[in-house]
DNA sequence: ACCTGAACACCGTTCAAGT
DNA sequence: ACCTGAACACCGTTCAAGT
């Protein structure tokens, strides 16, 4: 019997451009962005590459489509809340989100093209922090400075060159002994007497970070 | 007379290491990292593709290299000096560096294997907290929170769809026009009441949330 | 209206062949 | 030792042709 071939077993139905951006999120996620290519995704959506053209400009317009889609997976502030515990909230859905697409991070610096959830979000948050009495440039100072920091802690979260405790500490011993502790003294000190102890997670430094900022926001209500 | 050949006018003499991230870096400057293909390098440097393979291992090593090279661009903080002195000018040289090659901060991602210049500066920012009576946890946390926000508001900086307070002013016109204000009421006042006022740089809010960071940190002498 | 096959101008990298 | 030409297995995108 023949092998069933990669399009035999692909989804069927008319193709739209909201099948092509969530397969194409599905393909990101799974094998990485590098493994997004046309002919691929129309791989598996059961299509040549060429028919994906009817439904979307280019690849870029498919790259602005998923960054959108993964900004609708944050869950929109309050104006009635908080605005502190809101932002919290916020900033963790935002970490969750980006590390559960990894490409989302690296897609943002190239898009030119805002899409609706995009900014109905960013409409949110500044609407929750004026109504909060904030003034409009209080309010941006807090957006700027929080964003910042969420996008930069997951960069360097995404970039850690290990995944699990057992990694990290396999790592960290490599690195000590190909470290010489007399060139980097400094180095070597954190990584013993820091990254190796039991129980250490870089990920736990997210909340630390970001309570310091919003107490400074608490603080500077010029 | 025929037009000089890609090779003729480029710069001649032995192809090395050096010479091949150099030219890596300056192309991916001038022209982007897209840019940045083993063919195009090489004829800069006056030779064939497969050139490049007998002084690098393959492209990735190349990258490895640029950000070293760009890491390299950072002075060092010494540890007699003031840490909060210390760590703005530093955070200050780092999103200069980052700016100057747009480049660097998307490589962050993928690259695994620091070179010696990146450990260095690892090494020196540490050792100046450490200098300054901080704990190892601590210094952790401030390194943390530093470099998120840094790389974070480069990243944001480096997304902006204009370069100059002119396209800024065209582009927030537009912007106004195009989103309706009862739909985005919002990101419309900001634009109109922030954005759009004169003198208004993004850019601004970099030292603005470095101060806050950097005064919850001195607060924070635990 | 929607899908496709062939083609174009690219990639990174391997390999055997030149000097 | 160092460089290269041809080749392989890919890209995104165009165009004219099919249904």
């Amino acid at each position: 019997m023949a092998a069933p071939s990669a399009k035999t077993d692909r989804k069927k139905g008319r193709l739209t451009r909201e099948r092509v951006v969530r397969e194409a999120v599905a393909l990101a996620d799974a094998h990485g962005i590098a493994a997004l290519s046309m002919r691929k995704l129309a791989d598996r959506l059961g299509v040549e590459a060429m028919s994906l053209y009817h439904h979307v400009a280019n690849k870029d317009a498919i790259l602005d489509a998923m960054v959108d889609f993964a900004f609708g997976e944050i869950s929109l502030p309050r104006a009635d809340e908080n605005w502190k515990a809101a932002m919290r909230t916020r900033a963790i859905a935002a970490r969750t989100m980006l590390r559960s697409h990894p490409w989302a991070l690296g897609l943002l610096d190239s898009r030119r093209n805002p899409g609706p959830a995009t900014l109905r979000h960013h409409d949110a948050v500044i609407g929750c922090l004026r109504a909060n009495g904030f003034s409009v440039a209080r309010t941006a100072h807090a957006y700027s400075v929080l964003d910042s920091y969420i996008y930069g802690f997951v960069l360097q979260e995404l970039n850690l060159p290990f995944d699990t405790p057992d990694d990290l500490a396999a790592l960290a011993e490599t690195m000590l002994q190909h470290l010489p502790a007399d060139t980097y003294p400094h180095l070597a000190e954190m990584t013993r007497e820091h990254v190796l102890q039991p129980g250490y997670a870089y990920g736990d430094e997210f909340t630390v970070g970001l309570d310091l900022i919003l107490d400074g926001l608490d603080r500077n209500d010029d």
